[in-house]
RNA sequence: GACCCCAUCGUCUAGUGGCCUAGGACAUCGGCCUUUCACGCCGAAAACACGGGUUCGAGUCCCGUUGGGGUCGCCA
């Protein structure tokens, strides 16, 4: 079972690529490496109509975001829909299949019928033994699967375990439409079996279309590979997730400014996990993976935790790295650069994402004059723009502009006014920084140098004395 | 409604019959650190859905109840 491992990603390119998707090609990702074998990306376009190639283009650009990039060219079920009209063609010769001259109407009322006597909706096998020379003219037929009446088909499922189902639950489902396209669940089947994928992994609702895909690869005479069907993400309130709940594209969290390495940790954790651990690298889980450690039943999205993680990931990102990030979502010059550089360390300590550090950032990132929030303003009393001309002329005559020279020009300030930390601190936070909350005022100044910290003094003490 | 699946702190989870007076993480609350906001550190509160069995012993096995989810298309 071990060997040749073969994995799929299947999704139908009918939107982005959500968060859902995303774990499960994770799964499968993982699960494939851990056994050597191969992870491979099948875009089930069979439904023209739905499909775009801006969705195919999300759900791969979206994919190799995460680093989730198939290992053999990316499979598009449409260009194999020959063989799956030759696989209905088999099955109609094998006498496991017919064709069907229901009108939709016809089959409306028999949805309305069953529902009626309280069994599930479902076509009733009328033209299941009938003659062809019953055919309507005016019909054009689809092709019918013959399945199975008595007896159950079992699955023996690699998460969810050992599940059965009568065989007369199933009705006899459509392999090829009117006009002749194949549906979704013979294209899965045979699909499937030409590309000898061994492991189907996918989301939970695909459990019951397990069993009518067993059948059918039986009525092939192929057999079926093993199925694990994961559990589902909900929405924080356990309904089903809705975009409020963060089922976006993958796209809508590099905007919000979360880590690749951050929601594959997160997505990884949401019923698998490896004993206590939580900060988990793809390489560990590709080590430790195993799909028979996967949790049964849904789980929640949270983003309070994804958060955390991202925050984690965040601060042990290389600087080079994140400050490539930063220039992707604002504009830096080389000034500025600069100083983000030097304050990039306090920026990392505090932030959950991205575009957080982009927006605490925006103190280095400005130009003068800079933004002061009102609040902050009312705060800036005359008695703090004194202490701001007196501590300039100190920071004038600092000749090597260092974080430490930063902190001894304040800490000798204060102990020649004889005044507290905070008495310097607060409006010297506002002037640099336009705000109460700011980095460090060491490493702000430090960062921001000393041409920009006397420039910045200069506006507050000139900007307030007009008001 | 029918069928299928699931059920440990608010959330993600550890737990595979005795190591569980149930462990970790996020969030929450309190404290420490501190020039602000954070980070960090320390601590607290917080769960085996319910009812029956099986067993010397059950969070762990079985049955039922309740609750939640999924599926029932000429969508995938």
């Amino acid at each position: 079972m071990h060997k040749n491992i073969r994995t799929r990603f299947a999704p139908s390119p009918t939107g982005y690529l959500h968060i859902g998707g995303a774990r499960t090609a994770l799964f499968n990702m993982l699960f494939a490496r851990h056994f050597g074998g191969t992870f491979l990306l099948r875009i089930e376009d069979t439904d023209r109509k739905r499909s775009t190639i801006q969705a195919i283009q999300a759900i791969i650009n979206g994919l190799e975001w995460l680093g989730l990039t198939p290992d053999e060219p990316t499979v598009f079920q449409s260009r194999n829909i020959q063989r799956h009209k030759e696989a209905a063609e088999s099955l109609i010769q094998s006498g496991q299949a017919y064709f069907c001259y229901c009108t939709a109407n016809e089959l409306e009322e028999m949805r309305k019928t069953a529902l009626a006597r309280g069994e599930s909706p479902r076509y009733d096998g009328r033209w299941r033994e009938r003659d062809q020379s019953d055919a309507p003219k005016d019909v054009k037929p689809v092709i019918r699967f013959k399945s199975p009446q008595n007896g159950k088909t079992d699955i023996f499922d690699l998460v969810q375990g050992n599940v059965s189902v009568e065989n007369r639950e199933l009705d006899d489902m459509v392999l090829l439409r009117a006009d002749g396209s194949p549906t979704y669940m013979l294209s899965v089947v045979v699909d499937d079996h030409d590309m000898k994928i061994t492991h189907a992994i996918r989301g939970n609702d695909h459990l019951t279309n397990a069993f009518r895909q067993t059948q059918l690869f039986k009525a092939l005479g192929w057999s079926p590979p093993h199925y694990a069907h994961i559990p589902l993400i909900h929405g924080p309130d356990g309904s089903k997730m809705s975009k409020r709940h963060g089922a976006l594209g993958v796209e809508a969290y590099r905007e919000m400014g979360y880590l690749p390495e951050a929601i594959l940790n997160y997505l990884m954790r949401l019923g698998w996990s490896h004993g206590d651990d939580e900060i988990v690298s793809m390489k560990q889980a590709i080590e430790w993976f195993e799909l028979h450690e996967v949790n049964k039943s849904a789980s929640r999205f949270d983003f309070d935790k994804l958060n955390y993680l991202n925050a984690h990931y965040i601060k042990s990102m290389p600087d080079d790295c994140l400050i490539s990030l930063i220039e992707k979502k604002t504009k830096v010059n080389l000034v500025t650069r600069d100083r983000l550089k030097k304050g990039l360390a306090g920026l990392k300590e505090r932030a959950k994402t991205i575009n957080e550090i982009v927006e605490k950032g925006e103190v280095y990132l400005c130009s003068r004059p800079i933004k002061i929030e009102s609040e902050a303003l009312s705060s800036l009393t005359q008695e703090c723009l004194r202490k701001l001309q007196l501590i300039a002329t100190d920071f004038q005559s600092l000749e090597e502009w260092s974080e430490d020279g930063v902190k001894s020009v304040i800490h000798n300030f204060i102990e020649h006014h004889k005044v507290k930390m905070r008495d310097i601190a607060l409006p010297l936070r506002i002037a640099l920084s336009g705000s109460t909350s700011s980095p460090g005022l060491f490493e702000l100044s430090f960062a921001l140098g000393k041409e920009e910290v006397l420039g910045r003094i200069s506006d507050a003490t000139g900007m307030s004395s007009r008001i």
